[in-house]
DNA sequence: ACCTGAACACCGTTCAAGT
DNA sequence: ACCTGAACACCGTTCAAGT
């Protein structure tokens, strides 16, 4: 998984993977995830486009990669005594981990995907919410609501972030404040909420 | 926004807005969203790629379309007298309508888009949220929870599928049940658990 | 064993020209 | 006014060849 082979002879390696997900990495820092092609990581690179092949199966397993690397910044919180602020602490460190780079949610429509490198944060979600009383079922089924919460807003926030990335007043907010009142009348009294938009967590 | 311009003289249209939505949406239907070109499009229609720009902006805007003319299909149930029965009935509506076409959270990832063929919903519920004693601010969150959560169901669920589509055990049922026992006690207790993957509404 | 160059089969979109 | 053809600037990836 880490070198393709123990290299026994032949010509020595340029490349590594390490350096071809460092790369991958630094050009979706750089200039986001859309920016992130074969061709660019072999630019950046001084290489080649088919020269990543040698490291990397395909694109995919390329961002897998970035993924990983990604998982294994997240900061391990020190942990509270009580389980409940532990599971509360636990969601922040995942939720915060992920929001820094919204790009993953990009990954994660793809296919499911998981970096082992943070499956810390999930046992001491699960552990947390198992000691606060909680059979197994309800605890995997605790976890699965976090996530799905966790994933939902990455995803709206990422929607958000791209428009107003490009200066417009974002299309949902234009929508539902300029509604019209003799058709939809509850939306039309709620509608100077909506640009209250906070951030909050599960 | 519907035809192009009232169409005084010139050559007659033989394409309309409302035919290249209906080929885009036949494509996605028949051969999912990775199929939908703007070239497989103009091979639908049997005519040059280009021609559809004359009815549609750019291939956003086509998914958009698209997307409005599925919401149209949202069908409306009768609703309940009781508020709080009212709300999971448009929830329900509305995670159906979603569900059954997962390839809209491709769409929706790409940025905040909303159908207004579906604004019903969100109205019945916001109404329904305050009938339930709710304030505006309140049902406003309250709302954006709910939306949060459908559109993280739908992306899990798309990821799933994904992966079952190929054949394949999901990745990370495969992760989380694999886990040392040693590493990760709580993770190793609840791995049954996962498998009995059901589903669920807010 | 590792890397390169040329090539394949695609994209979305612009632009000038036809009818 | 509507449509077409050729072209541009891209993709990811395969394959045969070089070192």
């Amino acid at each position: 998984m880490e070198a393709p082979t123990p290299s026994r002879g032949g010509r020595p390696a340029r490349l590594s993977r390490e350096a071809v997900v460092g790369a991958a990495r630094a050009i979706i820092e750089r200039d986001g995830v859309e920016a992130l092609t074969m061709r660019n990581v072999a630019r950046e690179l001084g290489s080649s486009p088919m020269a990543i092949y040698r490291h990397v199966r395909d694109k995919d397993d390329l961002l897998v990669g970035v993924l990983d690397c990604l998982a294994a910044d997240v900061p391990r919180p020190r942990f509270s005594n009580a389980p409940r602020e532990r599971v509360l602490q636990a969601c922040r460190a995942m939720h915060d981990g992920l929001a820094e780079h919204d790009w993953v949610v990009d990954v994660l429509a793809q296919g499911d995907l998981i970096a082992r490198t943070i499956l810390w944060v999930t046992e001491v979600i699960v552990a947390g919410l198992i000691d606060c009383g909680l059979s197994e079922r309800q605890a995997a089924d605790g976890y699965r609501a976090i996530w799905q919460f966790t994933v939902g807003e990455l995803m709206i926030r990422r929607g958000l972030r791209r428009t107003a990335a490009l200066g417009r007043t974002p299309f949902v907010v234009e929508v539902l404040t300029s509604v019209d009142a003799q058709e939809f009348p509850a939306l039309a009294r709620v509608a100077p909420q909506w640009a209250a938009a906070r951030e909050r967590d599960s």
